[in-house]
DNA sequence: GCTTGTTAGTTACAAAAGCAACTATCAGGT
DNA sequence: ACCTGATAGTTGCTTTTGTAACTAACAAGC
């Protein structure tokens, strides 16, 4: 018996966190998937077109910190469900400004109702105190 | 404009949750793999066995809720590398029970030090107060 | 002791993610 | 104008995961 044996995996920060994430994720992915067949790179890319207008693939991979093969792939795939359409960009001929197109629009309308939807459950199993708490410290591990 | 405009993805919990998830499993990850080219499946079933004594694929399975497929599979990857060895079980001839090898001891021991390592590390980052209000809050959130 | 249903574990195939190489465009210096 | 290096995005290949079907062993009822 060595002192290394008292370490506890189940209170093993990165631990938590991901049985956490895991748990969150999978409940609201299966909104999306089932509704829209959507991945969930795809919701992804809808939500930040929806909420901050057309911007280009590289502006989602920075701002989601997401790779930019999966924003690509993410990107078809929204496209081939006439989610969005790429238009072209004056200046710069290397990339497109990716826009939401009405289905995708209605998509994202429905999806940011469900996440409202999503985020009050947890408030009420959580409180909202400990769930504001929970965002608050999530927030400042991003940022530290 | 309507009102889910003003749906925030950046405070949605599951995000939060998964970006930090990421973040700290990322930083962690590069340890065991770098050391002992182990993927995080194997990481877990040797943390079971090495903090739990032997036990079965399915005990390992239920305790850390992952399905049985990744356990079988990280089973075996352990076993290739020397690291545990499967005992028959006297009762029951449809499971074994996996024991740790020294290596695989040693390698337990030494990745329970970066853990310990990393979760102090986390401390110092967030503060001692927010690191532990963080654990319970996570906690709580698994058990409601 | 023979069916029926269940459980442990593996395997095979399909979906998804990761990674590196590639094309095309741009930007700056000479 | 031309070279050099950087940037946006895509494609191909490999690794990892997910899902479902499968084998083998057990358990319970008749």
């Amino acid at each position: 018996m060595t002192e290394d044996d008292g370490f506890e995996l189940s209170s093993f920060t990165p631990y938590l966190l991901n049985q956490a994430a895991e748990a969150q994720s999978v409940a609201f992915a299966a909104i999306y998937r089932n509704r829209y067949g959507m991945l969930r790179t795809e919701w992804r890319v809808l939500f930040h077109l929806g909420r901050y207008g057309p911007m280009t693939a590289k502006d989602i991979s920075t701002s989601a910190l997401v790779h930019k093969t999966k924003i690509s792939r993410a990107v078809r795939a929204l496209e081939q469900k006439r989610f969005l359409k790429r238009v072209e960009r004056p200046g710069d001929g290397r990339s497109e400004y990716l826009v939401l197109r009405p289905p995708g629009e209605e998509a994202f309308r429905d999806l940011c109702h469900a996440a409202r939807e999503h985020e009050a459950q947890l408030e009420r199993r959580l409180g909202q105190q400990d769930a504001r708490m929970l965002r608050q410290l999530l927030v400042k591990l991003r940022e530290t």
